[in-house]
DNA sequence: CTTATATGATACTAAAGAGTATCACGTCAA
DNA sequence: TTGACGTGATACTCTTTAGTATCATATAAG
């Protein structure tokens, strides 16, 4: 949970969660879309991977980075705990489920 | 969003959130819980606030500090809009749903 | 075969982070 | 008034991190 909380920290990190959340792309591709070096962007990418939320796959010589949605779970998950708290839209929410009964 | 973010990063952090959640602590009160300074902590509070996920109030000599949920959202929003993107989406909304019982 | 492309890995630098020690100041209590 | 308590703020150290530059290797293309 630690590795996925550290990974979403960096605002890089983020936006490039969010490339591919149009399809895989390659390192070079992701390259081109930040102002950094290949090398910067690899090692974001490390950090994401440690993180579950991103699976990589060799193919020839590139390597095609993909989004891994499903470990945003443990970060979702601690959030959720919060909820309760939070008393503007999902309390309202809950009171009008409980309504129902 | 980023501020938020980063607060979040850091295990401690998360941890007096989680302490917090069971109601306002003084500066001193959340100290005896944690394995580090008084110094050290005040410095995870004023990150937690520079989030929005915390809210200080001064009383006497004391500070009470408090959650505050709401600057959770903007990490919610964040992450919510990857939920298209996870498969299991759909069976953990019905959980959560069924969950209300 | 030769060359360009795509990548991984390492060493290095500068900046940010987490923590301590310490000082100063306002507040409460005897 | 005196002293203890709770806090804020600063300077300092050590570690982590984001980034670059660079080298090495494997693959695709001519």
């Amino acid at each position: 949970m630690q590795a996925a909380f550290r990974a979403l920290a960096d605002p890089t990190r983020r936006d490039i969660l969010t490339a591919l959340s149009g399809g895989e792309m390659t390192v070079q591709q992701l390259t081109e879309r930040f102002p950094m070096t290949r090398a910067a962007v690899k090692k974001h990418l490390v950090v994401l991977e440690d993180g579950g939320l991103l699976k990589s796959r060799k193919q020839g010589r590139e390597t095609f980075n993909k989004l891994h949605p499903e470990g945003l779970k443990p970060v979702t998950d601690w959030l959720e705990y919060f909820d309760q708290f939070w008393d503007t839209h999902l309390a309202s929410l809950q009171s009008a489920l409980t309504k129902k009964d």
